[in-house]
DNA sequence: GTAATAGTGGTACGATTGTTTTACATTCTA
DNA sequence: TAGAATGTAAAACAATCGTACCACTATTAC
């Protein structure tokens, strides 16, 4: 597949990211992404064997989108809890978009949950970036032992925040408990840092 | 609508409340539920108008049954704290279900958080019916002043949890997270009413 | 310039979706 | 017991789903 061609694949990558994310994987048919971008919907095949593929490159693409932004976390500072902090600051930086359709990760693991469990298996590799970039920064804070169980910890209370935002709406939450959480990764690495 | 008709509607409910709970929502078919009561699915417009109307009638039952199990945490121990502490322990009564499908009130507001507006507000009120029971534990501790946040906060932690544990399908999480949510609860009451 | 390849536009498929309708059976009431 | 109300079974509705196919035009390689 040649310039052209594999143009056309980002483009339809990029729609279904979008549409997957606003309306829901099952939600969107083929004929949303063809609406999206103006390919009509039989030339997908020409690019993807199936929908399941679609939701690969979907997949594969939030990887490295999620893989470069953490990578500028990387750069940004060299002091893992600014890191960390840096991650929670997302629910800001995306306040909007939460409080419409929740978080990308969170909402397509939940939904593959309820869909064949091998769906839901591609859409946690996601996760497991987010997880693993955690549990290094925890790790190179001192608190090896813990470093993973805080890694989930963490992802949990900002799903869980999420969640609730998304689902009452409310800004107002969401900054509140954006300051909380903060608070608790200072406070954890703080505190443990010094005991371990 | 008599005995018999009634009969019918509720088993309608019972099996689309399952469905919607194992498949979401839009995944499940008017077929799905024909298949699971034997009734024919053309007869589901003589019970209900829509299938939103099932939605309705599903949120409505789910409202009930929760409306029963805090009634019977009321009943069965007249400190907010324990009562706050069998809320929490709903996440290991029901942890295989939690682990496969999540939970029933957060995927639902989630799922239908990317349809119409609509229908995410029908679905907020069972999350409604959680919120102010909690607050009013917190607010009988004598944190009435926060008792609202620390609701929010509580039901938040709870779909975190709940969200990561289904995601990873790791049952240790679930449990280790049980045990430090279980603390967390235990500490707020506690310093916080000697302090108010 | 010709042949092979890459990509496009559009049609059509069988299946399934939520919904409507129709004909029939049962149950209740007078 | 007649007739209205209530409930049941099944067929058919138009629309849409994911998928497949085909005739066609660009592009590229020799």
């Amino acid at each position: 597949m040649s310039m052209k061609g594999e143009g056309n694949r980002q483009c339809i990558i990029k729609a279904a990211d979008e549409l997957f994310y606003r309306c829901g994987y099952n939600q969107t048919s083929f004929q949303d992404i063809s609406d999206a971008t103006g390919i009509p919907r039989g030339n997908f095949y020409y690019y993807f064997k199936t929908k399941d593929d679609i939701l690969d490159a979907v997949v594969q693409a939030r990887c490295n989108d999620f893989i470069e932004i953490l990578a500028q976390f990387d750069a940004s500072t060299t002091d893992p809890r600014e890191r960390l902090l840096l991650l929670a600051d997302m629910l800001r930086a995306n306040e909007q978009n939460v409080l419409e359709s929740g978080c990308p990760v969170g909402s397509l693991s939940a939904e593959l949950a309820k869909d064949s469990a091998d769906l839901q298996d591609k859409s946690r590799r996601v996760f497991g970036i987010l997880r693993s970039w955690a549990t290094e920064q925890f790790s190179a804070l001192g608190l090896t032992q813990e470093a993973d169980e805080l890694a989930m910890d963490l992802l949990a209370r900002m799903q869980g925040i999420i969640v609730m935002a998304c689902a009452f709406k409310d800004a107002g939450f969401l900054q509140r408990s954006l300051t909380e959480l903060k608070d608790w990764i200072r406070q954890v690495v703080g505190t443990m840092s010094q005991a371990g």
